[in-house]
DNA sequence: CTTCGCTTGTGATCATGTGCACGACCGGAG
DNA sequence: CTCCGGTCGTGCACATGATCACAAGCGAAG
């Protein structure tokens, strides 16, 4: 592989943070050195697979012995760009933003919650979480102060291509969809979704064809998440 | 297509729901009938995929027409198991659990909170939202008289591979995971995984290699969950 | 220096998913 | 009855992703 001609698959971006987990878990173990068959059962996939994910960050194992857990764990965090942090405006001071913001996951992987921000102005001016809430309106502003680089939206689902517009329009050009809804961005903003009650249509699907499904057929995998 | 010969990809199981939403945004809107172009464009996909996503139902459209919204929705309904609850279980009585207790959506599109669980003997008893905290211990027996057909795992990364097993024991054989983990589970159980750390880690990716590529490089697509 | 066991990196193959293009078919107009 | 605009259903070609299999390369032992 040439050197800097490494565009690298969708779906092994989507592998590497389960990768980043693992190696993580290593470290903690004093584990020195780790073989692409170990990391791939930590990390619930195949061994090859865990090889070819690995080799478009570059050729950072060694034959005969494997990879060192440190070196490539601090090369996967560059590559994901997690050797700084990411302050994260969370759009919807409702019950799921609250929560969101009452979850302290986010700061301590690099995301800290550095804003809530609703439309209501009677929530403005309240702390939730150590966090403020401001007025929607004073994105654009917040956004620059603060260095906003992720936008979560927590809001209702009518309200929510609204929010990514204005997301949009204030330079942020990640957005985290939690709102039931499609919504839409232009090219160059990236947006993944987190939708819960699909999630649960998706399983009830699988699980009602194996209720059905009782004569000959074989049964259906575990069926991941896309990603 | 014959009969009953209809295995639905997996790709395609994604996006049901995504459908089911609009076409019940439809039927609000008093619309009788909708073209696959009007349904592609409010499920954020092409036309053809739509076409073809619900060819695998049946054929269930009209040449020169489109598809009867009413009709095209029950039919989906049905295929995706929606005409009957599905009562779920929380295991985690924590910020998350309680949180996902509160999230009203849940028992709104018929997967109504049976029971929340925890390990914690202090925690046993609450009311949380209308929801007793029953012991973990209790999972069997409270699976079997409940009907619990969908568990979710809401406890720290340490305890969900545990808690899966369990629930796999009590019988249950779609499995939600919230906690950062990499869980594994028989075959002829579903598993599908939210996690919020990860999602945030593969926008940093793209935010990331966007930032860097600052040169002549076509710009990354928005790219969306793996389904 | 040579051999040997082990593990990576990758070419090749197969499976799955996407998108186009077009024939099949419907309903309405004349 | 025939024509015609419109929309579905689907065969086909292409893109992406998963898996296999194996040569290349490393380190240790003798």
């Amino acid at each position: 592989m040439v050197d800097r001609i490494r565009r690298i698959p969708e779906a092994t971006v989507a592998r590497l943070p389960v990768y980043l987990r693992s190696l993580a878990e290593l470290v903690d173990e004093k584990i020195a050195t780790v073989s692409s068959e170990r990391l791939a059962e930590m990390a619930g996939v195949n061994a090859a697979k865990v090889r070819k994910d690995l080799s478009y960050l570059g050729s950072y194992g060694t034959r005969g012995v494997g990879y060192d857990v440190e070196y490539l764990l601090f090369q996967m965090s560059r590559e994901l760009g997690l050797t700084h942090d990411w302050p994260v405006a969370i759009v919807g001071a409702g019950n799921l933003g609250q929560a969101l913001a009452n979850y302290g996951g986010f700061t301590q992987r690099g995301f800290p919650v550095a804003v809530l921000v609703d439309a209501d102005a009677s929530k403005v001016g309240q702390i939730i979480h150590g966090v403020r809430v401001h007025h929607i309106d004073e994105l654009p502003e917040l956004s620059a102060t603060l260095g906003i680089g992720i936008g979560i939206i927590a809001t209702p689902a009518s309200a929510a291509q609204d929010v990514a517009d204005r997301l949009v329009a204030a330079g942020v050009a990640s957005i985290l969809n939690f709102a039931p809804a499609v919504i839409s961005v232009p090219d160059g903003t990236s947006l993944r979704k987190v939708d819960l009650a699909l999630e649960l249509q998706i399983l009830s699907f699988y699980q009602e064809h194996r209720d059905l499904e009782s004569d000959g057929a074989p049964p259906h995998q575990a069926p991941l998440a896309p990603g």
